[in-house]
RNA sequence: GGCCCCUUCGUCUAAUGGUUAGGACACCAGGUUCUCAACUUGGUAAUACGGGUUCGAUUCCCGUAGGGGCUACCA
């Protein structure tokens, strides 16, 4: 049997982090199994509706390289559908009208739960005569349909990632399936779709587990076969709740405007809960990587704490091992005021290997173009003194005057030079280094003077050397 | 409150009856042409607790504790 999956949002804003996640799961399974993978948007509450959002989760999957097959499926043009069913139901006995009022259903939980018992809709509605139900419909009394949830049943299923779970039908409520405004509700579109689109595999958060008993009944029901359950963890906050806006960043949106890279988060969201085997210990995988060797059975039980750290690390190594034009590109954004293309490719060149993510390139790189400003105190090597400095670094001028412009076209000849030079005349590195790196960036901390020194040029250089010996004078 | 799920270093995890309990991130220390970063070497650090079963339990069973999820005419 061909293997289907789902992607299966509620378009109510930005996606989720941990809903990407799951869309990758989903993803994986599908394609290493040479099934399918579709979308399904899940837009039946019209009250949480946000205009456009379907858009854009379309396309960060497409932007995610997580390709869908098929068209998107709307729930909201298939409403007649879940009518037809709903009444099918209610023709078998299977479901039935309800018309109480939500301040009765709000008094009777209240009710219940200072009896210290499960809230649970009381059946009230199943005594109505046909009689009385005929005449409310012709009144129009707004009502429900709910399912009549058999007394007194196991409900069991073999979970792929949880192994077997069972439920006790009399904890399930008669799930309303059809809302007063004719919609469906998620569990009873969730079904039926699910059986019409016939999807094998439903990989999903944990948070449904405890519905997914009311999903079994309405399978059953129906006479209809239910797909298999693969019940993922959730993600968490560093103080292990439910990963939540309150405590940081949730949406995908953010997190790439932050700089950090689809791959990277990608690759991050894969290992967070999953290894590949006992053996391994691969951090990095690429998607066809994932693909070829994700295994729903090795997810991990438990929730996973978002570990803002080990993402950086992860960024930083895909930032490190990225083309330099591509880098370039991506970090253009966030340095504007910069227009010379040579001289971002250089900046961003030497700041490569520093950047956790992409945002990080606007961090101390001002000096790059702009005359820095700084403490003259700070010239100073730790095992120095201020007029050893001046002397060193009229030295070092004398001498980086002597060196042609095309010296300075690389920063391995620059280097070579320098340290050749520095060598050869017995001085001590951080003698010489150390005031000619701050002369140019006017930094505690910065990259190689050669590197700035490659980045700036022979003038530029020359002329910061210059006034940073004014400046101890 | 009820129902369900979960529990190995700070974090992500490996090890499914026999290991000095392994790796990664983070942290600490050393190395590397001055600082930072990168790289590299090493280090600190865990089986929640209590009972069983067993020659032997991280591993299997029971209980306790802790955490989480659900408990809507939201998904």
């Amino acid at each position: 049997m061909k293997i289907i999956t789902r992607f299966a949002p509620s378009p109510t804003g930005y996606l989720h982090v941990g809903g990407l996640r799951t869309a990758l799961y989903n993803f994986l399974f599908a394609r290493q199994n040479r099934g399918k993978f579709l979308l399904r948007i899940e837009d039946t509450d019209r009250s949480r509706l946000v205009l456009g959002a379907d858009k854009k989760i379309i396309k960060i999957l497409k932007d995610f390289g997580l390709k869908f097959d098929n068209k998107p499926v709307y729930q909201s043009k298939r409403l007649k559908i879940y009518q037809k069913y709903a009444r099918r139901l209610l023709e078998e006995g299977k479901a039935y009208y309800c018309f109480c009022t939500p301040q009765r259903l709000e008094k009777m939980r209240q009710e219940q739960m200072k009896n210290k018992q499960a809230p649970k809709y009381d059946k009230a509605c199943l005594k109505l005569t046909q009689q009385e139900i005929e005449n409310n419909l012709k009144r129009k009394i707004p009502g429900v349909i709910r399912l009549k949830v058999p007394g007194n049943k196991t409900i069991k299923w073999q979970d792929i990632i949880r192994g077997e779970i069972s439920f006790e039908s009399k904890d399930v409520d008669d799930q309303v399936l059809i809302k007063s405004d004719g919609f469906p509700t998620y569990h009873l579109a969730n079904v039926v779709d699910d059986h019409e689109m016939a999807i094998t595999y439903v990989i999903r958060g944990e948070e449904w587990l405890s519905s997914t008993p009311k999903h079994l009944l309405i399978y059953e029901a129906f006479g209809w076969q239910a797909p298999k359950y693969a019940h993922q963890s959730l993600l968490l906050n560093p103080d292990r709740s439910k990963l939540s806006k309150r405590q940081g960043d949730v949406s995908v949106e953010d997190y790439l405007a932050k700089g950090y890279l689809k791959e990277a988060l990608l690759n991050f969201l894969a290992i967070i809960g999953w290894t590949e085997s006992k053996a391994s210990s691969q951090e990095i995988y690429s998607l066809q990587e994932l693909i070829e060797k994700f295994d729903l059975k090795r997810l991990n039980k438990s929730g996973a704490v978002f570990d803002l750290e080990k993402l950086d690390w992860l960024n930083g190594c895909y930032i490190r091992q990225m083309p330099l034009a591509k880098l370039v590109k991506l970090c253009q954004p966030y340095l504007p005021q910069i227009k010379d293309k040579k001289l971002l490719a250089k900046i961003v060149k030497v700041e490569q290997e520093r950047l956790k993510k992409i945002s990080d390139i606007s961090q101390d790189i001002d000096f790059f173009y702009k005359e820095p400003d700084y403490n003259p105190e700070l010239l100073i090597w730790k095992k120095s003194n201020r007029d050893a400095a001046l002397e060193n670094l009229v030295k070092l001028e004398d001498f980086l005057l002597s060196l042609p412009e095309k010296d300075f076209a690389e920063v391995e000849i620059l280097e070579k030079n320098i340290i050749d030079w520095i060598k050869k005349n017995n001085y001590r590195v951080g003698d010489m280094l150390w005031p000619m790196r701050v002369a140019l960036s006017g930094l505690q901390n910065s990259p190689s003077p050669f590197e700035i020194a490659w980045v700036l040029g022979r003038e530029e250089t020359l002329e910061r050397i210059d006034k940073a010996q004014k400046k101890l004078k």
